[in-house]
Order: C-alpha cells, then sequence, then structure tokens
DNA sequence: ATTAGCACTACCCCCTAATGAGTGCTAATA
DNA sequence: TATTAGCACTCATTAGGGGGTAGTGCTAAT
C-alpha cells in the first residue's frame, strides 16, 4: 500500500483523509496517462514492463507495478484477467479528459479538409449539415450525428401554401435560419388559391421575424380571446396558421459513418455494437443527448457509463452544438469508442462545430 | 460422366449438341435447387450426405455426388476445396432466379407490416420514400436503397421565388409528384420581393404542368432566340428561370439497413462487405443500377459476377421501380448476399414497391 | 522509497493427432 | 444401363500438450 504516498490531500481543503477529497500526485497521474495514451492507440491491455519502456521518467516495472496497483484499487485500472495488463476504466477516461489531457488544437492539414462548400450549391441547411457530418465521420473515422435545427427556435422568414387539391394545401416554412420545410395540410374546405395567397400574405406581415414558438403562442391566444371579432380572412388565416404551424418535426438527426464503428478495432467484438446500432435505429437516445448538449457552449463529453441510456454505456459522444447569429441550433457529435482519442477528436469536433457555426451564420438570411 | 443422362436438349430447338442449348434434366434441376435452398439457409457448403437426408427424392449420396460432379462441370457450384461440400455459383443463382423458383405471394402477416402512413402526418415523397426504404429494410434484414423521383420528368406544380438578401434568391420548385426541392440561386442585381413574386408568376403561369426537361429546353431556346424581343420582366423571368431550374441534383438515394449487411451471417469476413460499403459511399454505381432498373417495370436482379460494378460483384440486388399516375420516379431495392433468399426477397421488394407507387400517387397533385 | 529477484499465472502460438464430412473411383447390383 | 455400396483419400476443424511470453504479486535488498 502505497496510498500515502501515492496520493496527496487537495490543496485548499481543510478536510483530509476523506477518500474523495485526495487527487492522485503527479507520477501517479504520469502513469495514468500513460496507459491511457498507450491503450487509446493499441486497444490492448498494458503492462508494467512495455510502461516502463514507453514512458519518458525512469521508472522501474516493479514501481509501476506498485503505482498501478493503487490505481486499479481507486477504480482507474482493470485486468481483464490475473496475469493481463491493465485496462483504463470510464473513470480514467473521465480524469483523463478533466485533467490530463491539454487541448490540441487541430492541425493545420486537417484544418484545411474541414471547409463546407455546399454552399456554393446553392444548398440549404440541411445540406450543410450532411457536409459536415460526413465530412467528420471520414476525418474521425467514427459514427458521427448532427441534429437539425429546433424549428421552435429558429424565426419565421417567409410562409407559402399552395392548393394541391380541393381538401389539400401544402405549406413551405423558411425559417431565418435557411431551413425549409414542407407538410401537408388537409381541410375541409376547399379555397381559391387567390384566397390562400391573401392569407399567406396576412401570415407574413403579421409574423416574419417571429420565433415559431411566439407565433404558435399568438395564434392559439388570438383563437381563444377574439373568435369572434375576425372578419372571415383573418378567421382562415388563424385556423390555418393554427395547422401549419403545429410542431410537426419531432426532431430529426443525420447520421454519417455507421459502418466505421463495426470496421473500428477498439470494438473487439461485434456484440459490443449492436446496442449502439440499436440506439442509431431508435434514435432518440442520441437526440436527447444532442439536445442536452445545445443548453451550454463548447464541447460535451459523454463517456461510457456516463450515458443514461444503457445501449450507450459501452461508448463516448463527443458533442458540440453550433449556432447561427441569433440562437442556438443543434449539435454535432461523434459516436465512438470510449477508447477513442479524445484529444484529437475533442479538437475536431469543436472545430467543425466552429465553422459550422459560421457557415450557416453566413448565409442565414438576416 | 453422366452428361448423356443429366441433359437433354431443349425442346423446341433444332440444333442439338451446342452446350448453350442444353438444359438440365428434372433430377439434375432438383437437386441444383436443393442445393440452392440448402445453402441461402445455412450459408454453409452443401455435401452429397447431406442432401441425401433433406432432399424429398430418394436419391443416395453416391449418385447426388455424380450430379453434383457434373453440376460442378457446367459451372454451377464450386468447391472451396477439394474435401468440402459445394457452393452455388452466380450462374447457379441465376439459374435458380430464372427457371427454378416460383414467385411466392407475400404472406399476409409481412403484408400488414407493409403499410406507408407518413403522408397521414402530412409528409412528402421523401419522408414517404424514408418510410419505404426503412421498413423494406427492417423486413429483408438486408440494406435498402431507394432514388429519388428524377427532376427532369417531374412536372412542375409551382415555382416561388424568396428574396434573401440582396444578392441571393432562395427558389422553391414544388413537382406535381409532390417533390418540394429548394435551392439557392446567386444574383448579380438585387430584385424587390414584388418584381420576384410577378417573375414567379409568369413562371408558373407558363410552365405549370410541363415537365423540368422541357421548362430548361425551352428558357433555353427563348434565350437563344428571342433575347432581344422581350421586355424587362420576361427577360428577368428568362435569366431567373434558367438558373432556378438548372438540374441541380443529381439524383440522390436514400439508404437504410446498411449495418445489416455487417451482421449478416452470409458474409463470412468483413473484408467482403468492405467494397459494398464503398460502393454505398460513392454512390454512383448503385445509383446506376436504379437509374437502369426505371427503364423497365417489374423486379430486376442483379446477381453478384453480372453488376458491372466490380464492388458490387460480391453481392446481388432486387430492384423495382416506382411510379405516380404518369411517369416512372425511381427504383427501391434491396442490397445483400448473392445467397440471398431470392423467393421471398423479391417478393417483398415488388410488393413495397406496388405500395409506394399507390401511395405517392394517392397523394400527387393531380 | 525504490528496485531487483523470484515464483506464479494465463494467454498465445505451434505442433500433433484424432475426427469427420466430404470427395472420386470402382465394382456390384437391379 | 442407371444406380448404389464400398473404399481409399483429402483436408478443414478440433482438442490436447508443450514452450514461450508478458504479465502479476510478494519479498528482500538497496
Amino acid at each position: 500500500m502505497h496510498r500515502g504516498f501515492l496520493l496527496r490531500i487537495k490543496t485548499g481543503t481543510g478536510k483530509k483523509g476523506v477518500l474523495e477529497n485526495l487527487v492522485l500526485n503527479e507520477r501517479a497521474q504520469l502513469v495514468l496517462q500513460s496507459i491511457i495514451e498507450n491503450y487509446i492507440q493499441s486497444s490492448e491491455p498494458i503492462g508494467s514492463r512495455t510502461l516502463s519502456k514507453s514512458i519518458a521518467a525512469t521508472l522501474s516495472p516493479a514501481t509501476i507495478r506498485n503505482i498501478m496497483s493503487d490505481l486499479a484499487e481507486l477504480g482507474y485500472l482493470i485486468q481483464t484477467h490475473t496475469s493481463a495488463g491493465r485496462v483504463p476504466t470510464d473513470k480514467a477516461y473521465r480524469f483523463y479528459v478533466n485533467s490530463l489531457s491539454s487541448p490540441t488544437s487541430v492541425p493545420e492539414q486537417i484544418k484545411q479538409k474541414i471547409s463546407l462548400t455546399s454552399t456554393e450549391q446553392g444548398l440549404q441547411v440541411e445540406g450543410i449539415l450532411a457536409e459536415a457530418v460526413h465530412l467528420l465521420a471520414g476525418l474521425t473515422k467514427f459514427a458521427c450525428v448532427v441534429s437539425t435545427p429546433k424549428a421552435s427556435v429558429s424565426r419565421l422568414q417567409r410562409i407559402e401554401l399552395i392548393k394541391i387539391s380541393e381538401d389539400r394545401i401544402l405549406v413551405i416554412l423558411v425559417t431565418k435560419a435557411g431551413v425549409v420545410r414542407d407538410k401537408i395540410i388537409f381541410v375541409k374546405e376547399s379555397h381559391s388559391q387567390e384566397f390562400l395567397n391573401s392569407v399567406a400574405a396576412f401570415l407574413n406581415d403579421e409574423f416574419e421575424d417571429h420565433s415559431m414558438q411566439e407565433i404558435r403562442e399568438q395564434i392559439h391566444q388570438s383563437l381563444v380571446d377574439d373568435r369572434n371579432r375576425y372578419h372571415d380572412l383573418l378567421a382562415h388565416a388563424v385556423r390555418l396558421g393554427k395547422k401549419a404551424f403545429e410542431l410537426n418535426n419531432p426532431g430529426e438527426m443525420l447520421i454519417d459513418g455507421q459502418m466505421n464503428l463495426l470496421l473500428d478495432s477498439h470494438f473487439h467484438e461485434q456484440s459490443s455494437v449492436r446496442p449502439i446500432i440499436d440506439a442509431f435505429d431508435q434514435k432518440n437516445a442520441i437526440l436527447k443527448i444532442l439536445d442536452d448538449s445545445m443548453k451550454h457552449k463548447g464541447v460535451h463529453i459523454f463517456i461510457g457509463i456516463e450515458n443514461d441510456s444503457k445501449q450507450l454505456q459501452g461508448c463516448s459522444l463527443i458533442t458540440a452544438s453550433y449556432h447561427n447569429k441569433q440562437n442556438v441550433l443543434g449539435s454535432i457529435g461523434v459516436v465512438g469508442p470510449t477508447s477513442m482519442d479524445y484529444k484529437s477528436i475533442i479538437s475536431m469536433v469543436d472545430y467543425t462545430a466552429k465553422i459550422l457555426s459560421k457557415t450557416i451564420t453566413e448565409q442565414s438570411y438576416d
């Protein structure tokens, strides 16, 4: 037992001896960091002898063994079997990203690859997102996801109503963020296209630059409070608008590079990828993470066991939100093994999100 | 050598003795069919003894060996090594789908699962396609693709021009088939929204119900022939229209269930799936197949080596086109191992394409 | 506090032998 | 003459046994 040596009391705390307040000393940190980085590269258990060679500081295998033993007892390392090397736990990765790994900047040659050209082809936000997520998947060699802009926060640029048949109207919503949404609404009474044009004109006048959320609320209020005061046009405008602005998309996401996961060496057996694939299929668990990550700026890291969803406890997610001038719109992220190269992935996600934000901001409509 | 017995001259042909005119006798066909169906199920080489047990007709292993030997010589079977069972070749599968397998109808309980509900949620064609391809992937447990409607064949329902900034205009094209496409065009001179409205009105009047192809041609001609005769509005309409109707989407496709391939037992090694994954990534080889399959009605089958693309020679594709009242719009298909269960997959693709056509026809705009 | 030394463990690799499913050929059979 | 039983042979797969290796924990020496 080397705990007295291995650990020291957290500076600045009066209390002592309580386990949570203990902190690894520098040498232990160095060993842990070295194990993690070796394991990230090789994805094979790390032994004391191997480490003794690769590590900069000259420590004998025996010393390293002592340190490793303590690290294992503290829950940072586990052994797959008695005479095997050691493997970092999720707790170790968490410690690594919090304390050990200094943020690296994206190398210049990779930065050059992260550029979004789809605006030049006249593509809208969805096209840009698709390009971004494809790019990130190619660079990280993992699966990548991006959530499409939340309809509720985006502000109206324009609404169009197009008569399709006697009982169907095609609604096209264009938001300031550059998202075009279309849906069909069903109506009981038939309207002429001219009439729909005036309704659309009214809605445009009334609601341009308002957020969808606001519009929904205002329309709802109008309907309740002033039902009888509106003349015919307004009454219909409200009625149609109510349908048109109903929250229709439950939040979508684009996925790319799923296959990378199955081909990745870090997932030794296929069975470990299975639940992740299912999570992609069901979408909701991942969408929830992306949504949560919109709440705060910067990069978010979810390591294995930390994930609420059981299916995702075998992998890690790195996410970052993207935004335009006004609003946070959605999140982009990487899904990979817990033993991913956090340093570089984090910086790539961060950088990609920034470029994405920049691109979207530039082509926003205000 | 039992060829004299095994083969007989194709009935109705005067010529004889030419190998291509030869046809397997019934017993050989039965054996071949049995081998194929066994292999499809087990995906392991089939031996004479195993077959002798499973086959209905009472044939001794020795007899079967003789037949198998001849089938091998004719190129229907191969052995992975000397003392292994035999595996059907692509030629065998081709023979199987052409002659041996009678088309089965989709079982009622599966038919019930093949229903598309996305129109009820007000979704457009793309949404319906996404649902269809997802459904088919779930049922077949293979990868599925569907090509989006070709812009060139679809006819214009409506065009909208929305001013985004001084030099950008958002073009929204709605086709009769129910596809909404949007793109941004860049202009040198600024136009007011009112002006854009009249241009759009003009284009709508002029071109509603014309196919995109026609429209492009007509606009091009106008530009060449009558350049100087148009007054200001028309000149701009033509100029903007030219940009707006430029072929922007190179033909897109939706993919679902890629992961199924990697998890499928028929692909024994990962390496055999790799080229297929790459084909999905590059898209063009698969798109070409989908495009070709639009030319003729009914189900199309591409087995392994028959594929032009090298990458796809390790798999089979089953495709069927879908259509609305007027036009063939695109194709939906399954990508799976050459040893897939052709019978049931074919019928599922066929049925899904029919339902898809029906759904799209119902919600088309004319 | 650190390290060298040692006994021990368990995986991995290679070799071998046994197994078994498969074949082709030949001679017997119906 | 078509079919089948019998037999020798092939070769992938499997199980078992040793040697090597990379790892561990413990103890005694530095």
